[in-house]
Parts: C-alpha cells; sequence; structure tokens
DNA sequence: CCTTTTTGTAACCAATATGGTTACTTAAAT
DNA sequence: ATTTAAGTAACCATATTGGTTACAAAAAGG
C-alpha cells in the first residue's frame, strides 16, 4: 500500500486520541502508546492538523485532541493527510517512447493505478474512527 | 500501492510479450521497451517464470513468451507473482503492547489493511492482459 | 567441437526513503 | 520565572531500490 509507516501510525495515533475522549494529549503520551520517538509523532501530527482533523494546543497542559467527532472521521481522511501524492512506484518507470508499446504503456497502466487505487480508498472510506475506537473497547472478538 | 516499480515494469514486460505474439523475446529486446538493464527485466521474469505466467527458453533463439493466452492473464496475476508479501508499512509498526489501545490496534489495522488490500486487488482482477493489448492496439483514444 | 546467443544469478554500488534522535525556538499555564 | 509541550531543522543509521558487471549454464548452428 503505502510502503511506509505512517498510515498505520496516524490510525493508532487518531485511535488514541479518540480513546482519551476529547483531553489535550501531549505527543510524549502517544508516542508511549505507539513504541516510538515524540518528533516522529509529532510529525505525522502535523499534517493531521494540517488537514483540519487534529486539534492542536502549545504550552503547559497543550497536546492533541480530535478536531471532529470519531464518526465524523474516516481512514481514507487519515489517509489523505498523511499520504498526499501516492506515487505507487512510477517514480522510475519512464518506458522508451520509440518503441510502439513503451509509448501507450504508460498511459494504460496510470489507469489502471488510479483504478486500483480508487478501489483500495473505498474501503479506507468505509472505516470510521468510531468503528476502530467500538473495536477498542468491546472486549473480546467472539464473546456472547 | 507498491512503493517500487515492479509491478508496473512487470505489466509492460507482459504487454510486450502480448504485443509480439508468441515469439521468443529476449530480455534485451524487452529491456529496450522498458528503458533499463535486461538484468532488470530477467530479474522480474524470474519471478513470472515462477508463477508460471512465461516460459523460458536458454540459449540463441531463445527468449522468453506467454504461457497462456491474455485473456487468461489477469494484472492481479501479475501483482502477485511479482509482489508476494506486500507489508503495507507493518515493518516498523510495533505498538506498545503495554498500552490498552496499543495492545489491540495492531490487530484492528491488519484487519483494515487487509480490506483495502482486497479492494485493490478486486480491481486488479478485472483487467485482463487481453484488455491492455487491446488498447495497445487502439489507433487513438477518441477516434470514431 | 566451437562459437554465438541468451538465460540465470550472484555481487556490488549509488541514490533514495525511512524512522529515530538531538537540539533549539516558540508559546502557554501556573 | 519556571515548567511543559508544540514545531521544526538537522543529522544519522539502516533498508530498499534499481542499475551494473561478471560469469556459469545451456541451446542452436555450423
Amino acid at each position: 500500500m503505502t510502503g511506509n509507516s505512517r498510515f498505520a501510525v496516524s490510525v493508532h495515533i487518531l485511535a488514541y486520541l479518540a480513546y482519551r475522549q476529547g483531553a489535550a494529549v501531549p505527543s510524549a503520551e502517544i508516542a508511549g502508546s505507539v513504541s516510538t520517538n515524540p518528533v516522529v509523532i509529532r510529525r505525522l501530527l502535523s499534517a493531521l492538523v494540517k488537514a483540519r482533523l487534529v486539534n492542536t494546543q502549545k504550552g503547559a497542559t497543550g497536546g492533541f485532541s480530535l478536531a471532529s467527532t470519531p464518526q465524523n472521521i474516516s481512514l481514507l481522511d487519515i489517509y489523505r493527510a498523511v499520504e498526499p501524492d501516492p506515487k505507487h512506484g512510477l517514480r522510475t518507470f519512464t518506458p522508451n517512447h520509440k518503441c510502439p508499446v513503451g509509448a501507450k504503456i504508460e498511459t494504460i497502466i496510470h489507469s489502471v493505478f488510479f483504478k486500483a487505487q480508487a478501489g483500495m480508498e473505498a474501503e479506507l472510506a468505509r472505516v470510521t474512527l468510531a468503528a476502530i475506537d467500538q473495536e477498542l473497547h468491546s472486549v473480546c472478538p467472539g464473546k456472547k
């Protein structure tokens, strides 16, 4: 999907903020849950703040909190915030345009990747942060 | 999607083989169309041969050819041949299991990624090499 | 045989991406 | 003032990626 862990960690971050129910959560606390450095968390939160998914507050008693209800945040929102330009490995794909195949294949593959991307994003759009939060609070999968 | 160009180049390779209609095509010729080194092509073809999508023949007059009709090869077949284990950036994602969120989020994210992957693969399954080949032979998009 | 062509791989390299870390500035609360 | 915490730049180690050279194995054709 993405090759890096930005999306996975971002989902974890927002799930953690949902779990903390509106409290101002410092990056160090989130980093403790993710098991990484607070700067890594703040870097991702910087993108999430820009995408208006998260509010931020500096200073003592500051921290991060959701800018919207978990019901109003989909995983697609998160994905787009932290993976703005999925380049699908087309970076180094520059076929020879002097060849009849090379001349046309690039456009064709772009269109295929666009459809594949849309298929993936459609699934992400179906999952809300509220659904994730609910799973977090379920005691045990399969419990009656 | 993948981060690397393996899938894009592999589609190009198979499209080229379809275009050459069963001839034994040497890796150097394909490399000319893709604009890369023949070894890069042979590396990918090695995976495609193992997946039984391509036949290979050593020696003079040797080369590669499709092992099946273009109609019987989907882009999902190609994807699975060259990206056998899409690790979706979960390599370095190892949350803190001592935290209630960290303990459960990994499973949840795995399931989300699985669905997203399935959405993407469903689109790839809908495209055959024959469809690509047909697009390659269309004179001009939009021509009457 | 012997030469030519081509696959099959190993080995190595440069470029890039990624995540972790330190350090420092800015801002807010008490 | 002091403390807490965001924001961000800079740097580093590691991993991935694609390109390249090199060479063995194999098949065809004299």
